[in-house]
RNA sequence: GAUUCCGUAGCUCAGCAGGUAGAGCAUUACACUUUUAAUGUAAGGGUCCUGGGUUCGAAUCCCAGCGGGAUCACCA
């Protein structure tokens, strides 16, 4: 590495050889022992006075303001700021002042981690304070942190808003916007919330293989890779599915994963190439208990996380009150376009598209037909959560046929805020319909439609076993908590987003 | 993948009828022992994304590339 470094690069390099001519290790191995946290102070302290004359706390310096013979600084632990008051006689109260003249005033910068001991007071503007008796640098910061300023009244001065640079150095980013701190604090709320209602339902959380030989369970461009010993090409899953539903034949009666799911598609704002999707299937369920339980479990979620059912996204209200909704596809088409396409054949349907400017590919069947018709027309105006039911067989291979119309299967899916979240179905565990549905996808691959599934025998095999009537669901992770954090962009949502290679990487190194 | 906008100091940005760069914060020095976007005085800091081209002269104009955002296409 052949960087160019700056000004304050290597002032801060001069700073840490000055640290250790005065024999100060600037990355000390001992444990620094806290007894205190930033919010726990501030919340605390009124009431409870008399615990807080002793505390330690550590964190990293986010501003100091240096008056002299005393300084004040902002200190930020994983749960808030706190100031620290540091007076010159208090943490050098003998002959050698040096502790203040020189290693906090000359050697310690915004940045640097330290560790604080004092009593907390109160300041004669009011704030909550520790004055500090002692303190110790815990590790130096070599590269100048950003500083965002942020006035009394909230607004904020030279706030970091390039997001290449927050992507990339999401470190950054946390340290100095706490409201990206919260969005994935509540990112984990969300996960626990979910998870803790699978598990106090009997549902097992399990783990199953993201290198797999069929990639299925789903109609997506999956990666590929290539195992050595094997000699063999291997898929990233696209969904884990098929496996979850082996599980529930082996005789568990559910069973949950949140999975890491790979998609070789586009990227932008509601798409990364690595996504996490929680799926889960209980057995002897069908899909109409499926939506009652998800909207139980997503009004739980949002009241553990707001203590309310509403969440505000973007300008909407959205409620989680439960029931949701409920509407076919069919009614929804014909209420949004007038059209009732219910007993329509392909033919017919392509007219609708034409009808309604929709682009119809050639590849597409009936089923794609009606689910383009529906994404163009309708799936936008459902901002209330509602399941959307019983579609078309085509577009649903993996789905039982409804229990009163064959041209139908027992799906839904949950539109929030104009966009899908949630699919799911009651499972179809019928081996030789699951055959026949697995042999119409290969004829839609020979139609030239690159996503379409392939056949799983392993999969088939196992359903020749026999599996109970399940009610099976998928939902997006990252475009719930997209949703629930009021955030249009899954790169807020994902700490790390895929991006291009730096040129750091591939210049410098080499 | 297509269209479009953007890339100047550590950060946020200004500079663009072409004359080799500015501000605020940050940094450095000095002053100030309850300040809070602390303040005052002074100073330093830039391969203007990269590479070509036009020109006497390019941060500014043109072309290509790299990276990012937005919209569209594909999809979750």
């Amino acid at each position: 590495m052949s960087i160019q470094l700056s000004e304050q690069e290597v002032l801060r390099r001069q700073k840490l050889e000055e640290l250790n001519k005065l024999g100060i290790n600037a990355y000390p191995a001992e444990e620094f022992k806290v007894n205190a946290s930033a919010e726990d102070i501030k919340e605390n302290y009124e009431r409870d006075k008399i615990n807080y004359k002793n505390i330690s706390l550590a964190g990293r310096v986010m501003s100091i303001r240096d008056m002299g013979k005393a300084a004040f600084a902002v200190i930020q632990d994983a749960t808030s700021r706190i100031q620290i008051y540091v007076r010159k006689d208090d943490i050098a109260p003998n002959e050698d002042k040096s502790l203040y003249d020189v290693v906090w005033k000359k050697l310690i910068d915004i940045g640097d981690i330290i560790g604080v001991q004092g009593f907390v007071f109160t300041t004669k503007t009011g704030e909550i304070s520790i004055h500090v008796t002692n303190f110790k640098l815990l590790s130096k910061a070599l590269k100048p942190l950003p500083i965002v300023k942020t006035d009394e009244d909230g607004n904020s001065y030279d706030e970091v808003s390039d997001p290449e640079f927050r992507f990339r150095q999401r470190y950054v980013d946390l340290i100095i916007n706490p409201h990206v701190r919260d969005t994935f604090r509540k990112r984990t709320r969300i996960f626990n919330s979910i998870r803790e209602i699978l598990n106090d339902n009997g549902l097992l959380e399990v783990e199953t293989p993201i290198l797999q030989s069929i990639p299925g369970g789903a109609t997506a461009r999956p990666f590929i890779t290539h195992h050595n010993a094997l000699n063999m090409p291997l898929y990233l899953r696209i969904a884990n599915e098929l496996y979850l539903k082996r599980l529930i034949v082996g005789g568990f009666d559910g069973v949950y994963e949140f999975a890491k799911d790979f998609r070789n598609e586009g990227m932008d704002r509601t798409h990364n190439p690595e996504f996490t999707m929680l799926e889960f299937y209980v057995a002897y369920k069908d899909y109409n208990w499926m939506m009652n339980f998800t909207e139980r479990m997503l009004e739980k979620v949002v009241t553990d996380l707001y203590s309310t059912t509403e969440v505000t996204v973007g300008d909407k209200t959205i409620d989680f009150k439960a029931p949701f909704k409920r509407v076919t596809i069919y009614q929804a088409i014909k209420e949004h376009t007038g059209i009732d396409i219910s007993n329509m054949d392909e033919a017919q349907l392509r007219d609708v598209c034409k009808q309604l400017n929709i682009h119809a590919e050639a590849s597409m069947g009936k089923g794609k037909l009606i689910d383009e018709i529906f994404s163009a027309k309708c799936e936008g105006l459902y901002i209330q959560p509602t399941f959307i039911t019983d579609y078309p067989v085509e577009m649903s291979p993996l789905t039982k046929k409804h229990r009163n119309n064959a041209d139908l299967v027992e799906r839904f899916e949950l539109m929030i805020n104009g966009k899908e979240i949630a699919n799911a179905y009651s499972e179809l565990n019928d081996p030789l319909d699951q055959r026949e549905r697995f042999e119409e996808q290969v004829k839609l691959q020979e139609r030239g439609d690159d996503e379409a599934m392939f056949i799983d025998h392993d999969f088939l095999r196992a359903l020749e076993y026999g599996m109970p009537p399940t009610a099976g669901i998928g939902i997006g992770m990252d475009r719930l908590t997209m949703l629930l954090t009021n955030n249009v962009s899954i790169q807020e949502v994902l700490f790390f987003p895929q991006m291009k290679p730096e040129a750091l990487n591939s210049a410098k190194e080499a």
